[in-house]
DNA sequence: TATAATTGTTAGACATGTCTAACAATTATA
DNA sequence: TATAATTGTTAGACATGTCTAACAATTATA
């Protein structure tokens, strides 16, 4: 209801193309066909084909044989997507403590498919935990004892319970 | 590498569909065409196709015009499902604090993508944060306060970060 | 610089999952 | 219990995105 989408939203395919190419073209890098379809798990003609839809969006220049490459608009939706991939795998390796394949593996799916909203306060919560990670009672810490020891740290015990106001 | 699935993956929209049989037929409830379409948002003609897909994998009982019913294998795939559904709802609304409207929104599509290692451990977070909401400091009191002043609690400042050990 | 190796494209098949239109079965009600 | 309303199915179109096979362009190298 709140969500009013101003640009096309694309698909999670479209997406993965965009974000391939900026990560392949940092730094001024020249991007190839090859080097998209093997970052993405798919043959080249699915590659070609990927470039022909974004170039009738706009969102990618694309000569044949040639140079391809991002328009300002494309490069947006791409920088959006790779900072909700980062914002995930931060929170899948620093606040869960899973491993970084892992974590990148999950932030590559759910980044395509989480809500604005989420996106915004699980990246919020992540920067809160790698912020204040001792001041808040070692946070981290006691998480991974409660997942070491199956049993909750003795200072969760109820008698510490009615501390609040 | 430590996931080897035994029962065939099922696609995102499989999965959806078993899950809405099975909340249909909580309760020895009938299960009809007409509300699945409904509760995933398809036309009819799309259930009647995905009951012959998953009749044809043993996971749904289907009788033309007649009784919707999970097999002991559909259901358990279905209860898995929501399953993960549920501690993501859960993870959304109470960890992160996301009206439940969203919280569901987002755990209806990240429950069909997460890695079993990453859902194991978020699990694992909520039944800790649930469990120990003030003794581990308060922590979603403080970080509300995050959210809602946007700096740290006093007690994250850095002279006190150092009493780890 | 011919020729071989590599990279890229085109054409078209295929899988998945949706839809509309037309019809069939079932259920409700006049 | 005929008839109308509702529910469900079938047939087939369509969109998305992948693939293989064949060919074309480019680049490397003999």
């Amino acid at each position: 209801m709140s969500k009013q989408e101003a640009t096309r939203e694309q698909t999670a395919s479209m997406e993965d193309y965009l974000e391939a190419i900026a990560n392949l073209g940092e730094g001024k890098k020249v991007v190839r066909v090859k080097q998209i379809s093997e970052m993405i798990g798919v043959k080249m003609p699915s590659v070609t084909s990927a470039l022909k839809k974004l170039s009738e969006q706009e969102l990618v220049e694309h000569a044949r044989y040639g140079h391809i490459k991002l328009t300002p608009e494309g490069d947006r939706i791409a920088r959006d997507v790779i900072r909700r991939h980062e914002a995930l795998t931060r929170f899948f390796a620093q606040a869960l403590g899973i491993d970084k394949e892992t974590a990148e593996e999950d932030a590559c799916k759910i980044e395509h498919v989480i809500s604005s909203l989420s996106m915004e306060r699980l990246t919020k919560f992540v920067e809160f935990i790698e912020a204040c990670p001792l001041g808040s009672a070692n946070f981290p810490g006691r998480y991974e004892y409660y997942l070491e020891h199956g049993e909750l740290p003795l200072d969760c015990s109820s008698r510490n319970v009615r501390k609040k106001k």
